[in-house]
Formats: C-alpha cells, sequence, structure tokens
DNA sequence: TGTACATCAGTGAACGCGCGTTCACTGATGTAC
DNA sequence: TGTACATCAGTGAACGCGCGTTCACTGATGTAC
C-alpha cells in the first residue's frame, strides 16, 4: 500500500460518493460502515483514518449528496443547470428522478430521517435549503417571489417523496403530474392578474 | 396475571398505540421492541404473542398512526374533521403541528422511510393517501379538484417535513407561512379566472 | 545507483452492545365437580 | 361454597447476529546516505 497524500484523499473522496449514494438508498439509518467500506474497496477497520465517527460521515455524505442536487435537477442556478422554472420541473417531477434515488435530491429522500437528525445533520441541510429557495425564487415571477419558491419547493419534494410511496404505478405518475400541472397553473394565474 | 381475551386486545393495543407513536418520533428504523414494549408497561418476550414480526407490527402501527391523523389535522370528512380548506391549513400547517411529530400526520414524518419499506407498509400509506386526496377534493372548487388536491398535499406535507428540518426558527415558521399563503393564493385565484 | 530505515494508509481480529426472536416457565384467572 | 385442575398472557433468560469502534500489525512507498 502506498500513502501519498493524495491517495489517502481519494480514498476518502471514494468513501464519501459511496456514502452519498447510500444514504439516499437506504436512509440515514440503514447506512452500515461495514457495508460502506466494502462499496468503496477496503476494508471497515480504514473507516476512522477518515472520519472520526459515524455522525461526522453522515453529515459530510449529506452534504455530498445535497451538492451533487438531483439528475440536473437540484443544480438550479449552476452552470448547467436549469434556466427556466418549467425546465426545472420537467426534470425534478420526472419518473427518473423518482425511480433513481441513489443520484437524486437529498431532500426529497432524507428530509424525514434528517428533521430526527443531530445538529450538524440539520445544519447542513437547512443551509441548502436557504440557497435552494433562492435560486428558484430567480426563476419566477409575480408579487412575492421568495413566498412562491418557498411552496414550490414544498410541493416539488412532496410530490417526489409521495410517488416514491405510491405502490400504484399510475397513482405514482398521476402525483408527479398534478404537482407540475399545478405550479405552472399558479404561475400562469398570478402573472394574468397583473 | 390474568388471561382473558378482552385483557389480551388490550394489551395489543397499548403496544400499538405505543408504536404509533414510537415511529413518528424516531422513525421505522428507529422503533426498538425492547423499548417499545417498556412503553406498553410489558417485558419484551411478550412481543410475539400479539405480533408475528417487526415489519408485521410496523405497518400496523402506520395504519394507526395514520388513522389518528394529526391534530385534528388529518382528519378531513371526519365528523370533526376541518370543513373548509382554510381550517384545514390552519391546522396542519400550524406551529403545533410541526413541533409535535408523535401525534401529528404520519405522512409528513414518515413518507421517506415508507418509500424504502416493504410492499405491505407501502401499501398501507398509498391507501390512505388515496383517501386523502379524495377527501382534500372536496374541500376545493375550480376546473379541476383532483389534481389541485393532490398538489395541495404534497405542498402540505414538503413544507411540514421541511419546516422540522429547518433548525432556524424564523426559517421553520416562514415554511408554514409560505405554503399556506400560497395554496390559498392558488385557489382564489382560479376562482377568479372562471 | 543501492541499501537501511521511517512513515503511515490500510488490514483484519477483537471489543461490548443492543437488536429481533425464541422458549421454558410462572402464576392469576376461569372452569369442573 | 370449596377444592383441583386447565388455560394461557405475560415473564425473563438466552440465542445468534450485525453494529460502531479500537488497535496491534503489515507492507508498499518515500527519504537519507
Amino acid at each position: 500500500m502506498g500513502h501519498s497524500q493524495a491517495d489517502k484523499a481519494k480514498s476518502r473522496e471514494r468513501i464519501l460518493d459511496a456514502a452519498a449514494v447510500h444514504i439516499r438508498e437506504l436512509g440515514l439509518d440503514g447506512l452500515s460502515i461495514a457495508e460502506l467500506m466494502k462499496s468503496a474497496k477496503l476494508t471497515h477497520g480504514g473507516f476512522y483514518g477518515h472520519f472520526d465517527s459515524r455522525d461526522q460521515l453522515i453529515s459530510e455524505a449529506l452534504a455530498k449528496a445535497l451538492s451533487e442536487g438531483g439528475p440536473e435537477s437540484a443544480r438550479v442556478g449552476s452552470t448547467n443547470g436549469p434556466r427556466t422554472l418549467k425546465a426545472l420541473l420537467n426534470t425534478y417531477l420526472s419518473k427518473a428522478h423518482r425511480d433513481d434515488r441513489s443520484v437524486g435530491c437529498a431532500v426529497a429522500a432524507l428530509a424525514g430521517d434528517v428533521a430526527r437528525s443531530d445538529r450538524r445533520t440539520r445544519e447542513v441541510m437547512t443551509n441548502y435549503l436557504s440557497q435552494y429557495f433562492d435560486k428558484v425564487a430567480q426563476l419566477v415571477e409575480g408579487d412575492h417571489p421568495d413566498e412562491s419558491a418557498i411552496a414550490i419547493v414544498c410541493t416539488m419534494v412532496g410530490a417526489v417523496a409521495l410517488s416514491r410511496v405510491a405502490r400504484d404505478r399510475s397513482m405514482a405518475d398521476e402525483i408527479l403530474r398534478a404537482a407540475k400541472r399545478s405550479i405552472l397553473d399558479h404561475v400562469e394565474c398570478q402573472a394574468a392578474e397583473e
């Protein structure tokens, strides 16, 4: 085994990447360090050379998962993020996003888990939400863009979460469709008011 | 110890009541049978006299939690449930509902957990959602009450979940307020259109 | 260039612990005479 | 009414297991001469 700083940093990155996937698939409680280290092609004992504790890993993995965003979905405002509300909704409220939790939006997958978690983990998602609201606000017009943006994000997150619950395929699809239509109706309706 | 059927049924009910609270507080993974039985004033060995397995308990406890609804919130259409959309939102999107998960809406608390759960557990929440959408649809007017109702429920659930994540109190409150205002604006705006 | 040594990322056995589950037992109650 | 027995809800010790965490060790690489 080598021991350059660069190699160690790469291992840490590999663990974190795997963890960001694991938590979205299995939930915060579902991640096991032994399984995680297998995914990163390492033995479980090595974990504590990179992280102080499971809790620290979780909060860092959540940050990583959030930064990956979703299927281009959450990366609003980034260079290649969606430029319109409609484009955002088309990716965020897509069947592809619903069906692949492992690379999707961590808010939709983990909000319930994070609400029960420790201070640091909640802070990570809180900070992300705050920025995310702002970015979505830039995509909406009307008298209260900030208020609208918050409500739109609530609808988006709720829709993906509920669509993943529904065992009935047509109901699951209908949830995504209804949320998208309703959000677009809302902004059009408000625009017409002026 | 007695052994009448009535006594046994009462014990089972006590376990189920406690479980419905535990899962909302701790998540589906957070419930421990030993802790649960302590809450029900029994020893943990007795559990299997009432349930076949932890999984069976979870799906029944979820049904129980859902039927309890929330702080009068989810019991739309029941005798003492809210009669208007505004009344529903005032209870569902209240600080009291956000701050007491243990008796609140199980969808807001557990949608993410249930999405990762077994078939039976997902079915329980799916069936509940289907009925809930219908009940909310009865409270909205406009051209597409079903579609609107689904989107409204997504917004409500998302808002409570995100408000529970936010560590910043004012941000948490703002999420509830924005969701409420936005939903009411939406229905008014659509009504004005006609 | 070649050898001797120091470094330290990663290994894998071991730890105590709490989990879900099983089961032989207890003892209060209901039933039979 | 009083005694003997059957029932069975609940008890509590025990099970194997996987968890998070620790630690003495390994062995490939970098450095010194």
